[in-house]
RNA sequence: GCCGACGUAGCUCAAUUGGCAGAGCAGCUGAUUUGUAAUCAGCAGGUUACCAGUUCAAGUCUGGUCGUCGGCUCCA
């Protein structure tokens, strides 16, 4: 018998008989991770019933790592299908990855089915897991493999063999009588599964394309006890309180209305704090370097079939007509900064030339799209374009990356990274396009940042970068994004005066840090579940005399801060704890309580929103402990 | 736009098999003058999203429209 060298993890080195599998190596190294649902065999993720002919690394992964959870869930996905195939034979399997909190699996049915029927889906994969069904990975032929695929009447399945490369390893699981194509790796049996809960339904297109049939999409997830689940479940239920369109209502801060779906209504309390994002943006554009205009937001047709957005961007845009013309409302600012660039002559040295506009746009999204304020029909963008020398558009970009990075620095937020590249519906050479993603994937190669291409994903007139940030349920909602554009320029005949003296095509930047003002509002709000920092909070000092007789003094404490904050007076005819509570859940961050030993005392006690009952204050120091921390943005 | 679900007072939710639309909170009025998360009492509040239909009778059943929610697609 041959022997073979298996390293493990923490470097340990342990000699075993050649053929041995992954499992009865963890259980011959008995109390070293017993929670281990698969391997990494040189680095490779493999099945625990994988067995070693050759000396290799081995590591276990269990539940707690990401790829673990992946392949817990995965499994779990294969349990839901072959509970669907049970209860429904007619049925035929899509595909059913895991996803980031659980897993799904899409299904064509004979019948649709409803979201009642899940239960009784549960209960079936409840009872394959009671059944403890072994794994087992096959590695048929292609002929097999599609006869077996063919018999079952599996359509989609053979589509998606018929696109493997012709020399790879296919590979099955088969569970019981249940058979999926399935690169893997799997737990060893049904039983290793142990809580699952069905979330939702809902259709999805097959391959995400609406040109084809739509299927229906059980989405589930899956935890090794039961604690956990409900753990997560709980968890689920609290995000939901964060919801912006919940709070937004709560905290009066704006509404959407049936006569105008998809245009949001700001109240009072939230134009505050949009206009104190505004004014913070305005503050580090001017000291960025950035110059401030505003554009008409009805142009006429001429205009948009000269900027291409009349062939490309069409569908998504509103139309209306002036005295017999055709004119359209602006999806985009662009063409508007463009007209204004084009009204006098620039120099080389005038550049970068960085021209900011918080330009309201409209565009027609499809009804099904619309999300509170994460998706809307109109929306304010705090847009920039920079036109420039070719050879200034990499430090360009590092700048507005720095920019970007200190606006989400500020709130506190974590993003992710995408870069987007030619679009089918695009303008301009693929020589340009190629040129043009070179420079961005050299700058945020440079500037080491993790990113994820996006293939195809670009816009219709140049490559971007994009900043993502999510919501409250983890959603990811584009933000940021940094454009070039080597088309407009073209398109409005741009043109400045190089050393040479003669006339050069400039280079156009697109860019927003909030992305939307609108979007941005709607994360923040679930960000701080409400509760703003003082800085943005549409009031951020409510003044609380304690009784009719206090109200003289609570007027003075008002009137001292009146000019400096936002504050308000509370004097309704109401016993104090009744007024706290309601300040509380309005989320004020300060409020000063002021009763006779207040009065006295000429100070007034102060008590925050976080830290409750602080004492009390001389007026003073309150102001400047308020004043600092408005200045720091805490 | 597509698939599924939902739509009752400002908000959160009730209303057996089709049988007089109700509660809490908020609002208004009055009493109470209150010390760090809800004082008490009374009053008012509705074309049950909208439009048709079935029925002696529709919040409830059927069809359509609009909107919302969860996804797909799309995107800031």
């Amino acid at each position: 018998m041959s022997f073979i060298k298996v390293t493990l993890e923490d470097g340990f080195e342990v000699s075993f008989p050649a053929g041995i599998t992954c499992q009865e190596v963890l259980q011959e190294l008995k109390g070293r991770n017993t929670g281990a649902i698969a391997a990494l065999i040189d680095g490779r993720e493999s099945d625990l019933t994988t067995r070693l002919d050759e000396s290799c690394r081995l590591e276990f992964i269990d539940f707690d790592s990401p790829r673990g959870a992946r392949i817990y869930r995965h499994t779990a996905s294969h349990i839901l299908a072959q509970a669907v195939k049970r209860l429904y034979p007619g049925a035929r399997l899509g595909i059913g990855p895991a996803i980031d909190t659980g897993f799904y699996y899409d299904f064509e049915f004979d019948e649709p089915i409803s979201a009642d029927d899940l239960d009784r889906i549960e209960k079936e994969m409840n009872r394959i897991i009671a059944e403890d069904l072994p794994l087992r990975r096959l590695e048929p032929s292609r002929r097999e493999i599609k006869k077996v695929f063919s018999k079952e009447n599996e359509p989609y399945k053979l589509e998606l063999i018929e696109e493997l490369p012709e020399d790879e390893i296919i590979s099955c699981y088969q569970q019981g009588d249940f058979i999926d194509l399935c690169a893997g790796p799997h737990l060893t049996s049904t039983g290793r599964v142990n809580a699952i809960k069905l979330t939702g339904l809902a259709g999805a297109y097959w391959r995400g394309d609406e040109r084809n049939p739509m299927l229906q999409r059980i989405y589930g997830t899956a935890f090794p006890t039961q604690d956990q689940l409900k753990e997560h479940l709980h968890r689920l239920e609290e995000a939901r309180k964060r919801d912006h369109r919940k709070l937004g209502r709560e905290l009066d801060l704006f509404s959407f209305q049936e006569e105008g779906p998809g245009f949001p209504f700001f109240h009072y309390p939230g134009l505050i704090v949009l206009q104190e994002l505004t004014q913070f943006w305005r503050e580090e554009h001017h000291r960025a370097g950035y110059e401030e205009i505003k554009t008409p937001i009805i142009l006429n047709r001429q205009l948009w079939e000269n900027s291409g957005h009349w062939e490309h961007f069409r569908e998504n845009m509103y139309f209306t007509r002036i005295d017999e013309q055709d004119y359209a409302v602006k999806p985009m600012n662009c063409p508007g900064a463009m007209l204004v660039y084009r009204t006098r002559m620039h120099s080389y040295r005038d550049f970068p030339r960085r021209i900011a506009e918080m330009g309201l746009v409209h565009r027609h999204e499809l009804s099904g799209t619309l999300h509170g304020l994460m998706r809307v029909r109109s929306f304010t963008q705090d847009d920039a374009h920079i036109f420039l020398l070719p050879d200034q558009v990499e430090a360009e970009i590092k700048g507005i990356i720095d920019l970007v990075e200190r606006f989400y620095h500020i709130f506190g937020f974590k993003y992710r990274v995408e870069l987007s590249t030619r679009p089918e519906k695009a303008m301009g050479s693929t020589e340009q396009w190629e040129k043009a993603t070179a420079i961005l994937k050299r700058v945020l190669g440079d500037r080491e940042i993790d990113y994820r291409v996006n293939q195809g994903e670009g816009a219709f007139y140049g490559p971007k970068i994009d900043f993502h940030l999510r919501d409250c349920l983890g959603r990811e909602w584009q933000c940021s994004t940094i454009q070039l554009d080597f088309q407009m320029p073209e398109k409005f005949d741009l043109t400045y005066i190089g050393e040479d003296g003669q006339r050069h095509r400039p280079v156009v930047i697109h860019r927003v840090i909030y992305g939307a003002m609108e979007r941005f509002f709607a994360l923040l709000i679930e960000h701080y579940a409400g509760a703003f920092p003082a800085w943005l909070a549409p009031v951020q000092v409510v003044v609380i005399p304690i009784t009719e007789r206090h109200h003289g003094y609570g007027r003075d404490i008002y009137r001292r801060l009146a000019g400096r904050f936002r504050v308000s007076i509370d004097e309704r005819n109401e016993k104090v704890g009744y007024k706290i509570r309601e300040a509380q859940l309005k989320k004020i961050p300060y409020m000063l309580i002021v009763g006779d030993r207040e009065e006295e005392s000429r100070r007034v006690a102060v008590r925050s929103r976080e830290d409750g009952d602080l004492g009390p204050f001389a007026v003073d120091d309150f102001v400047r402990r308020l004043q600092q921390e408005l200045e720091e943005k805490r």
